[in-house]
DNA sequence: CTGAAAGCGCTAACAA
DNA sequence: TTGTTAGCGCTTTCAG
C-alpha cells in the first residue's frame, strides 16, 4: 500500500497541489469551501505529510534535537519536560539522542542530529569538546544546558552551581558542622563551580574546606564515604555533588552500621527523584529544573528568529530543600548505636 | 554559510555527482583512486550528506524510532541500550521520543516518527491502543516491547511475568511467608500478568492471594502499605508490581517506625538502579532489559528484510535477584523495635 | 567503473 | 484566492 501524496490529494479534491500545500501549512489565504475539500479529502486518504521532502524543499524541519549526558540521570528527565513543554507550544518537535556519558557516542549523536537537519540543537550536560560546540553553533542555534561555554554564539542555560554551595555550608554550618567534607563531581558538569563555591563558603565561614574527588555516580560516593570512616577525624558532614553520589555514601554509611544524620549528615545536589523519595528523604539542592529546560527552549527558538545575537548566558536560582539528610552535627567521634 | 552539496563534493574531486553518490554509499564498484580522491574533496569541504533529500530519493532513513511510556522509568534506560548496541551495529541511529505516559502524546510521538519516516518503530511500554499500533504495523515494521499485542504483523519482546511472580512467590514462601499482598500496577504494562502469576503461585502453595490495586508509582505503593499497616492481620510480605512502588511501600513503613525485612519482607519488579543501590539493596525480578532491547531492535531489522513473515513473540526468562529486603517472615503480631 | 537523466514529495516565488 | 513552474539534494536506472 503506497502512501498518498500531495498529488493524490489535490486530485481528490480537485484543486491544484500548491493548494493542499497551502492548507496544510494551515495559511489563512485559502478560502473555506476549499480548505474544507482539502481537508476531507486528506481524511479521507489518511495522508500524512512527507517530513523529508518539506523539510527540501523548505530548509527547515520544525525539530530541535536533544543530546543527552546520560539516560539513566533523571535531572535531564524532568529538564525534557521543560523543553517539552514550551517545543510543543511552538510546533516544534523533539528528537532526543544518548550520550551514554562517552564523548564519542555524543559526537556521533550530534553528527546524526545536523544531518537529520534539525533545525536547533540542546545539549543536556555532554562533555562534548567546546571547538566541537562551537563548529556545531556556527550551523544552527545550540544550547548548552549545565554547562559552561563562553562564545558569542552559544547560548547556555545553568543554575547557579556557586550559590548552590554556598546554600548547603550555610545550613550545615547552622546545624553546627565544622567539619565538612565534599565529595566532587570530577569533570562532570558543573562539578567546578560546585567545588569552588564550597571552598569560599567554608572560607567565609572561617571552616577549612576538605574534598575528595569523585564522580557523578553511586560508587564514586561509596567509595569516598568509606575512606572516610576510616579517617582519624572523620568530618560530621558530607557533601556529595550530586544525588547519585549522595546515595552512594548514605550506602556506605549504613552498610557501616551507621546512620543519617545521627553520626553523619549527607546532602546531595539536583533534587531528583532519588532524593524525594520518602525511603530516601535527602537534602539536595533544586536546579529549577522545568524552569531550565524552558529556559534553554526559548533560547533557541530567540536565536532561530535572530541567528547573531550577542550570547544568552542564563544563570538559574537554585534552592535547598532540607529534608530529614541533615541535622545537628555529632559531638565527639562516631560510636555505633 | 551554506552547506556543500554533492554536485560541489563532485566537481572539487573533477568527478560527477553518481559517483561521489556510491562513494557516500561505501560501494565496492568504485576505483581506489577516485575512492581516494571524493573523500579527501568531502572531507576538505567538510560535506555532510543531507539526509532528507538521501531519503525523498531512497525511501529510508537508517533511523529507527523508539518510543518511551516514561523518560523517567530507568528499567527503559536500560532497554535503550539494548537497542542502541544492535542498531548502531547494523549502522541504524535510534531517535527517541518521550510518551510522557499519556496516550495522546504517545500519539503525536507515534505521528511524528512516522512522519519523520523512520524505518521501523520501537515501542517501550506504550499504552496506545492495540489499533493504533497495528495501523502503524502496516505501514512499517514495528516492535512492542513489554506489552503483548496478538497480531501477525507486530513482534513482542517481553519477559515472562507469570514466572517472575512465580519466583517471587517461590522465594517468600521458602523464607515462611504465608499472607502475602501483591500490589498491583493497574493498567501498566505487564501488570495483569504478574497479577495473575502471583494469583496461581498463591493457590499452588495452598495461600489465599491478598491483592491491593495499585500503579507502577512511588505514591501508589507508598498508599498501598499505608493501609496494609491498619489491616487487621496485616501480611509479612509485600510484593510491588514495580522497583518504585515497592520503594514506596518501603518508604511507608520506615515513616511508621517499622522495618524491612524485620516486620515486613519487599520484593520489587524490574531490578532497577532504585533497587540495587546499595542504600535500598532490595529483592526484584531481572527482566533482563538488556537483552529485551537488543531482541527488540533484531526483531524490527529481520522485519525489514522479510515484511510479512509471522509475529515473533519472544519471551524472555526473568531471574529474581535476592538482596536484603526479604527475610524470614514475623511470627505473630507486628511490634516496633 | 563512470556519467547522464529522471525523479523522490514537497515549498515558494510568481502569475493569473 | 488559486495554479504554474522551478527547484531542494540525493539515489537510481540505464548507457557507455
Amino acid at each position: 500500500m503506497e502512501r498518498p501524496t500531495m498529488d493524490d490529494v489535490a486530485q481528490r479534491a480537485g484543486v491544484s497541489r500548491s493548494l493542499v500545500s497551502l492548507v496544510m501549512r494551515e495559511s489563512p489565504r485559502v478560502s473555506d469551501s476549499s480548505r474544507a475539500a482539502v481537508q476531507r479529502a486528506a481524511r479521507e486518504l489518511n495522508y500524512r505529510p512527507n517530513l523529508a521532502a518539506r523539510q527540501l524543499a523548505s530548509r527547515r524541519t520544525l525539530t530541535v534535537g536533544l543530546i543527552f549526558y546520560d539516560l539513566h540521570n533523571l535531572f535531564f528527565s524532568e529538564v525534557t519536560e521543560g523543553i517539552h513543554a514550551v517545543a510543543s507550544a511552538s510546533g516544534y518537535r523533539i528528537l532526543i539522542n544518548n550520550g551514554r556519558q562517552q564523548a564519542d557516542v555524543e559526537r556521533a549523536a550530534l553528527d546524526s542530529m545536523i544531518d537529520l537537519q534539525v533545525d536547533a540543537l540542546l545539549l543536556a550536560g555532554t562533555i562534548l569538546d567546546d571547538d566541537v560546540v562551537i563548529a556545531a553553533a556556527e550551523q544552527l542555534p545550540v544550547c548548552a544546558i549545565s554547562r559552561a561555554i563562553d562564545h558569542p554564539l552559544v547560548d547556555t542555560v545553568c543554575n547557579d552551581n556557586r550559590l548552590g554551595s554556598n546554600l548547603v555550608v550555610d545550613h550545615l554550618a547552622e546545624l553546627g558542622h565544622r567539619r565538612i567534607c565534599h565529595i566532587s563531581g570530577g569533570d562532570g558538569a558543573g562539578s567546578a563551580e560546585r567545588r569552588e563555591g564550597f571552598v569560599d563558603a567554608m572560607h567565609r565561614h572561617g571552616l577549612e574546606p576538605m574534598i575528595i574527588d569523585g564522580h557523578f555516580t553511586e560508587q564514586a560516593g561509596a567509595q569516598a564515604a568509606r575512606d572516610l570512616l576510616n579517617h582519624d577525624d572523620p568530618p560530621t558532614a558530607i557533601y556529595a555533588a550530586n544525588d547519585l553520589s549522595a546515595l552512594g555514601a548514605m550506602g556506605a554509611i549504613k552498610q557501616a552500621g551507621l546512620s543519617v544524620p545521627e553520626h553523619f549528615s549527607v546532602v546531595g545536589y539536583d533534587n531528583t527523584a532519588l532524593a524525594s523519595f520518602d525511603y530516601v528523604r535527602m537534602t539536595s539542592v533544586e536546579q529549577q529544573r522545568l524552569h531550565i529546560g524552558e529556559a534553554a527552549m526559548r533560547a533557541v527558538l530567540s536565536r532561530l528568529d535572530t541567528p547573531r545575537r550577542a550570547a544568552l548566558n542564563e544563570m538559574v536560582v537554585p534552592e535547598l530543600i532540607v529534608r530529614s539528610t541533615t541535622g545537628p552535627a555529632r559531638s565527639g567521634p562516631i560510636t555505633a548505636r
